[in-house]
DNA sequence: GAGCACTGC
């Protein structure tokens, strides 16, 4: 093996392909660059390529990963498994499976999804009303004159006029006239506006009073799309409020678990979410007269895959009138995807924001940046610093090439030493305390906005602000962190104004670029960078990494300092960087795993899924929608020819990714739906667990105890949320989260989702909510739910390889992983069950395994993936080969028998619902769960 | 000795 040179790499690959080596590393250290471009390459060249996480080296090779880690023993993981069965075990198996021979074996009626069509909605949406509904044309224009009426009336009453003159000052009022009749004359318009311009609450009013005041109110049913819960609940209300109106009349909203809305409402404010879900329903909008599309700019997946489903229903609606609004000025590549449709532009109007570079923040602040690693080489020539460095990324590079003399001629020497000394690959922690300080220190009063990446940096600066008894006197200072997964998320500090003579400094991450906003920002302090997932379809693998933000983000973050009067943004990154900057953040379709959305497309019946993704305004990777189809048919979700199954068509019905659905419904055919329940409402939405700063250890602890001894994090979720509703029983439950580090929001959002899930699971009939106990028969047998979660989370399968006085782990596609810091099984060194199932596995600075389930070779050889018998002779294999196990005759049949039956009642099952499984099943089951304890520890 | 951007049905 050789290391080469960049430039070399076609030559030596060209030259190497004809030799008998099988692989050739290619580079350690490599950078995300040297990836790409040596996947490309490889791909170009029929090649397969291997990036190493842990030996940070490139390999370009000619056989693919998966055989190659098989034929690599034990160091990859890949192992011979020899399955043992006690005398006892094998012979009542051997009777139970007797006696389901000769009891069960009618055939699964194969129609038994053809009422699917007529089901109403089992989200809670209503469909439009329906045509035995509809008012007769007499009563339209009686309920039009009602609605216009009211409206005059409500027009004159005084809270109205006090918003009316509020309203009229908005940049969007004075573009009302050109709106409507753009709106009257066109099917599709674009609208793009900065924020404080109006768009959003005054675009669709104008709207719905212009269509009341026309006497078409009765007719009129406007959906205008929201990406968040939040601002779809407070625009509604905004604009009820508007109106002289309560929220759910003329105006509503509809967000996943909670709607205000009635027959009179017009005006519909609802997630983009929610839109899909309908439009699986009723695919022609029908009785929708305008629908608005807001935020389309943050390229969110649902609202690219909104865009396309759009463009495609125009022609069949030509009544419809589609407006997409976007904040930003890129509303020319919306227009034209939409055949050139016009656009309109509607200033903003914000209070004016200061920017400063951090060229102008040292000249300012003085603050003198001490090279990070000086000590490495003397006089830390930032050429030599390069080659020390590995991980760099094209901007910081880009501003190491620059002189800084000539650059920055007109700054001072020391400005021009700290840029010397600064790099762009870290987050320089001292630097942004510094700035702060400066901040507080010379600015006028107002509160601070500190953008970071994570979790780390806010603990880390609040530590150092808290410690150094911050400018003399820390009692002046409110200074709270802001992230997603700690408590403080929804206290009410973050927005109220502090005591005078208290400045509030917020130190958060992008949560406060759009999700949450605190109004008296006066300063804002951004770092440049974020945490952005990316995926990469080589090694089937989600991504997690700080890199640099768009412009548009970083417009967005320095809007948050002109909310309520002038502001400054202090930009703690060079012009030069902001100048190279993308424009735009990629869109998220191309940036996360396919397979919830794939799923999606085939329920909408729209064609091929790749020909359908191929519609996008950006089509994700062609391999990344491959790994998605693979996936969807290893669990069963499609066949061979991508067609749904009898199992697809249920999960498309379930509002979860395709593996937490079947997690849903095997939890139900195996009799244990309420840990089913809910441990897929909390990998669907959140984790409860709360990620506190200084009490660390303590929450770590919480959750520990949670899980006892069953190694495993979906058990731990489990047992937090039943000792939660048992608080809540008690009527205790805020202390119960408060001293178990649980977040009380999230776990009544985890309340709800399980109804919601359990109302779906009835609907499609697979649970009978008059008999609880009979599908919870299981619910308290930890075999049977690992076996649950095992069929679920399948194929995310761990192996596990003990290693002296320690575990080891490997996964098919990266070979060894690691267990996340935050695992109850991080600390676990010896499992007693040979693998762990996992619901996400995370590339930051290794691989993690965020959550894990510990398991048997039981459980995964009655719900794995499908036994192959094994080509070299005994043995099954499974996972293209990557697991296998091997028996004795008797034992192996034994297994594959049992193993056939299990599939044959989850096929008859899923196939007609309506078959009483604690009937059919009863042999099968019992021989499972008989299995499953005979291999506890 | 590690580490946990953010939405959403």
């Amino acid at each position: 093996m050789e290391v080469l040179d960049e430039n070399e790499w076609w030559n030596k690959i060209e030259q190497w392909k004809t030799g008998g080596e099988q692989e050739m590393l290619i580079k350690r250290n490599f950078s995300r660059g040297d990836q790409q471009t040596l996947s490309d390459m490889a791909l170009q060249m029929g090649l397969y390529f291997h990036a190493y996480n842990k030996g940070k080296a490139l390999v370009v090779s000619k056989v693919p990963l998966p055989d190659y880690r098989a034929d690599l023993d034990e160091r990859h993981g890949s192992t011979q498994k020899e399955i043992k069965m006690s005398t006892e075990t094998e012979r009542k198996l051997g009777s139970l499976l007797k006696t389901t021979q000769e009891s069960g074996s009618s055939g699964a009626s194969a129609s038994a999804f053809n009422d699917q069509q007529d089901r109403t909605s089992t989200l809670g949406l209503k469909r439009p009303d329906s045509a035995s509904k509809l008012p007769d044309s007499l009563e339209k224009e009686k309920f039009s004159f009602a609605l216009k009426e009211r409206q005059e009336k409500l027009k004159a009453t005084e809270s109205v006029k006090a918003l009316k003159a509020f309203r009229e000052k908005l940049p969007a009022f004075k573009m009302k006239e050109e709106f409507l009749n753009s709106v009257s004359q066109n099917q599709v318009l674009v609208v793009s506006g900065e924020t404080g311009c109006g768009k959003t609450t005054q675009l669709p009013q104008f709207i719905l009073e212009e269509e009341i005041s026309s006497l078409r109110g009765a007719d009129c049913n406007i959906i205008c799309t929201q990406p968040r819960r939040i601002s779809a609940i407070s625009v509604a209300s905004r604009i009820s409020a508007e109106r002289g109106e309560s929220i759910g009349e003329s105006v509503g909203y509809q967000i996943r678990l909670e709607s205000k809305r009635s027959d009179q409402t017009r005006l519909l404010f609802c997630t983009t979410g929610v839109l899909l879900r309908r439009l699986i329903e009723d695919p022609n909008l029908t009785n929708v007269s305008h629908l608005l599309v807001d935020e389309i700019h943050e390229r969110g997946m649902n609202e690219d895959f909104l865009l396309i489903i759009l463009r495609d229903l125009l022609p069949r609606r030509p009544d419809l009138r589609l407006i997409l609004m976007s904040a930003t000025i890129n509303a020319d590549m919306f227009s034209t995807y939409f055949g050139n449709s016009p656009t309109m532009h509607i200033p903003g109007f914000t209070f004016p924001v200061a920017e400063l570079f951090l060229e102008d923040v040292l000249e300012k602040s003085r603050y003198n940046i001490k090279s990070s690693d000086s000590g490495n080489y003397q006089g830390s020539s930032r050429g030599r610093r390069r080659e020390s460095e590995s991980k760099k990324d094209d901007l910081t590079t880009l501003f190491e090439d620059i002189d800084i003399n000539s650059h920055y001629k007109s700054y001072s020497s020391a400005t021009r030493n700290s840029l010397e000394a600064w790099s762009g690959a870290q987050i320089d922690v001292d630097l942004v305390e510094a700035t702060i300080e400066h901040i507080c220190r010379l600015e006028g009063g107002g509160a601070i906005l500190v953008f970071l990446t994570g979790w780390d940096e806010i603990s880390k600066l609040l530590e150092k602000i808290n410690m150094n008894n911050f400018l003399g006197d820390s009692s002046k200072f409110l200074v709270l962190p802001l992230h997603g997964s700690m408590p403080t998320v929804n206290q009410r500090e973050i927005f109220d104004r502090p005591p005078p003579n208290k400045r509030k400094i917020v130190l958060a991450t992008n949560i406060a670029e759009s999700s949450i906003t605190i109004d008296d920002v006066v300063y804002v302090v951004d770092c440049g960078k974020a945490k952005e997932t990316s995926y990469d379809a080589l090694n089937k693998v989600a991504c997690l990494l700080p890199s640099w933000i768009s412009k548009a983000s970083a417009h967005q973050r320095r809007g948050r300092a002109g909310r309520v009067q002038a502001g400054v943004c202090y930009r703690l990154y060079p012009k030069v960087i902001y100048d190279a900057f993308p424009q735009y953040q990629l869109p998220e379709i191309i940036r996360t795993p396919l397979q919830e959305l794939c799923l999606h497309i085939k329920s909408l019946q729209v064609g091929s899924i790749g020909s359908f993704l191929a519609k996008a305004l950006q089509p994700p990777d062609a391999l990344a929608v491959e790994n998605a189809i693979e996936l969807l048919k290893t669990i069963g979700a499609l066949n061979d020819v991508e067609e749904l199954t009898p199992l697809g068509r249920h999960l498309c019905t379930l509002p979860v990714d395709p593996n937490i659905g079947k997690m849903l419904l095997i939890g139900a055919i195996f009799q244990c739906v309420n840990p089913a329940l809910t441990i897929a409402a909390a990998l669907a939405y959140r984790s409860p667990f709360v990620l506190p700063l200084n009490r660390k250890e303590e929450a770590d602890e919480a959750k520990r105890y949670f899980a006892g001894d069953s190694c495993s994090d979906h058990i731990a979720l489990l047992k937090a949320y039943e000792g939660y509703r048992d608080a809540k029983r008690g009527g205790n439950e805020k202390d119960f989260c408060w001293q178990n580090f649980l977040s009380p929001v999230t776990l009544r959002m985890m309340e709800d989702m399980r109804n919601q899930f359990l109302d779906l699971l009835s609907d499609i009939g697979f649970v009978d909510k008059s008999k609880p106990n009979a599908y919870n028969q299981y619910s308290y047998d930890m075999e049977m739910i690992s076996a649950v979660l095992c069929a679920g989370l399948y194929p995310n399968v761990v192996q596990c390889k003990r290693r002296g006085k320690r575990t080891a782990f490997y996964t098919k596609e990266l070979g060894k992983v690691d267990i996340h810091p935050g695992s109850v099984n991080a600390r676990v060194n010896l499992f007693s069950l040979p693998y762990l199932v996992y619901s996400e596995k995370v590339k930051t600075t290794s691989v993690y395994i965020r959550d894990s389930t510990n398991i048997s070779d039981y459980a995964l050889l009655m719900f794995g993936g499908n036994l192959i018998p094994s080509k070299t002779g005994e043995g099954i294999e499974m996972l293209g080969g990557y697991l296998h196990f091997s028996a004795s005759k008797n034992i192996l049949e034994l297994i594959q028998r049992l193993r056939g039956e299990v599939d044959k009642l989850l096929n008859k099952k899923i196939e007609d619902p309506s078959l009483d499984i604690t009937v059919e099943g009863k042999g099968v089951v019992s021989a499972v769960v008989e299995l499953l304890r005979s291999q506890k520890h």
